[in-house]
DNA sequence: TTTATGCTATTGTCTATGACATATGTGCTT
DNA sequence: AAGCACATATGTCATAGACAATAGCATAAA
């Protein structure tokens, strides 16, 4: 089957291979092929596509500005330079952003250095320091989610190791389960009631722990259902468990269609007073907000949010 | 597209949602309906497959015994009557067996009740409680682990939903991590030094987290990486953090091959004083021991497995 | 200038069938 | 039992055509 993926010294990709790591599904490369040129794998002996590195990492950089919204004919046909020129011009603004406006950007350049110098233990430590002094919810949106941001990025650009990304969401949700437990002690029957989870296609299980951190911290009541839950189970679940809100996270590399398709599903499987509340970083949502769904585009938004839902809720 | 999914109230669904929600690929849809006979969905207005509820929970039900070990041509023609009577034959036995030989049966049918009753909250605090009573190692060898196969039996004969196990495994996760935490706060230096992970196709977490409770418990520094890595990144995480010791943890439904390949190709990236301690439920591990591999048949052997690396190495 | 409307190009995903490498099982031989 | 050869089973890939849904754009109306 396919553990031959990366055997090869030269790293060649089969088809199956550069679906898992861009994201891009088996027809959409083959008639990128078909229509625009590009890709252009190369045929392996038994006549099978055999996608070199290079051409992965530049559909990689391509798909990230299809999330940014450009349309595929504009760009697929481009060349590397071409796209980075554009890409910079896209990441230049929000970067400075996340760097500029907190007043902790200390501390996340110490935790990168501490990951860049692969020092584990001292990022946990750091990590768990920083939880201490500025609290979770601070912890949480200054520190942590552009920490991710910036960790997502650099294995983005293939600056860090598939090992170090691993250890790093290591580290990051153990500090997290942490955090969620000091904080849940105890006190039952807190309102609102969040069901957290994703759909199935989504594994990145982050997200979701920052989200229940922060719900937490608010007092919700929160019940965590892991990754990779399919909609009639959530349904399910919700029925048993009745929630007023139903939480998602999305990360980066969604499917657009595959989201909106399984919002609108999962909005006529659950009563309508059930709250849906869609994050995470999948473009579309930051685009579109479908009907039912309430859009959680940035982390700091859920106090707000959860204030909302009291006040309509006596 | 597959707006269409669930519009009529007899619930019919696209190739692509039934893919989402039994992760049986299109392709392997399309060759079992042309060389099976099953399923045979219908067509929708536009000449597209659409999948009654019906053939989609039968699906659900074929793809658990194929993760068991069996195969497509034996079960996918099957009645449904037929499926359910393999699948119990195959869970009876494990059953009785972990039930029988450990000395906590009650706080086991305590936690077991909990589940079967929906409590996550009261489980989550049972198991807490049971932690700081029994200790991690008991906990987790007498309580946990016994508790975590008769969830899956549970699973496979489908007496529990899928949204239950989810509940139960981010529980059991969250226990652990806690357990962790509160044992590693200081001391480092401490050895072995122990790198954690799985393979690329194993998801299942909780197995590795018991070995890092275990083995924390032990005194021993583990370098935890999550799941699902590639193997040149297993081995270029070894150059750089020096474990002595890399810890593989497979679930029952991995391919005999896959890991008994995996173990050898791993074997061969990794320094001869590396040590490769592999355990899990995978059957294969029971029966043959690779050259090279440390097999880890029970939990429980970790201590003894401990105490003899620390005698070797002075 | 802004807001509707309709046309056209774009784009992802589906369909169909054939091919074949790899995995698995069977039976034969040692 | 254990090793080996052959046959069957099985998932995934290939090709090429079709078309619904979307987005962009131009034109018409307010």
């Amino acid at each position: 089957m396919d553990l031959s993926e990366g055997e090869s010294k030269n790293l060649h990709f089969s088809i199956a291979a550069v679906e898992r790591d861009t994201g891009i599904g088996k027809d959409t490369l083959r008639v990128w092929e078909r229509r625009y040129g590009f890709p252009q794998p190369g045929r392996d002996s038994f006549g099978e596509r055999s996608y070199p590195l290079a051409q992965v990492e530049k559909l990689r950089i391509i798909k990230r500005l299809l999330d940014a919204g450009h349309r595929p004919g504009q760009v697929v046909a481009l060349s590397v330079e071409q796209l980075q020129s554009i890409t910079e011009a896209l990441t230049a603004g929000p970067m400075a952003l996340a760097r500029g406006k907190d007043g902790v950007g200390q501390l996340l350049d110490e935790a990168m250095g501490l990951l860049r110098a692969q020092d584990i233990d001292g990022l946990r430590s750091h990590l768990h320091q920083t939880v201490a002094s500025l609290g979770v919810n601070r912890f949480v949106i200054e520190l942590l989610a552009p920490l991710t941001t910036m960790v997502g990025d650099a294995w983005m650009r293939a600056e860090i190791q598939v090992f170090e990304e691993h250890m790093f969401t290591e580290c990051a949700t153990g500090v997290l389960r942490q955090a969620i437990h000091q904080l849940s002690s105890h006190a039952l029957h807190r309102q609102p009631r969040v069901l957290l989870t994703t759909f199935p296609q989504e594994e990145h299980a982050v997200g979701l722990l920052m989200a229940e951190s922060l719900l937490t911290s608010q007092g919700c009541h929160c019940l965590p259902m892991g990754v990779k839950t399919p909609l009639s189970d959530i349904a399910k679940a919700a029925q048993v468990h009745q929630p007023d809100i139903v939480a998602l996270s999305f990360s980066v590399s969604q499917n657009p269609n595959h989201v909106l398709d399984g919002l609108a599903e999962l909005r006529r499987l659950l009563p309508a007073q059930v709250e849906i509340w869609a994050g995470g970083r999948a473009p579309v949502l930051q685009r579109r907000s479908p009907a039912g769904i309430t859009v959680i585009a940035d982390l700091a938004q859920i106090e707000a949010q959860v204030q909302r839902w009291r006040k309509r809720k006596p």
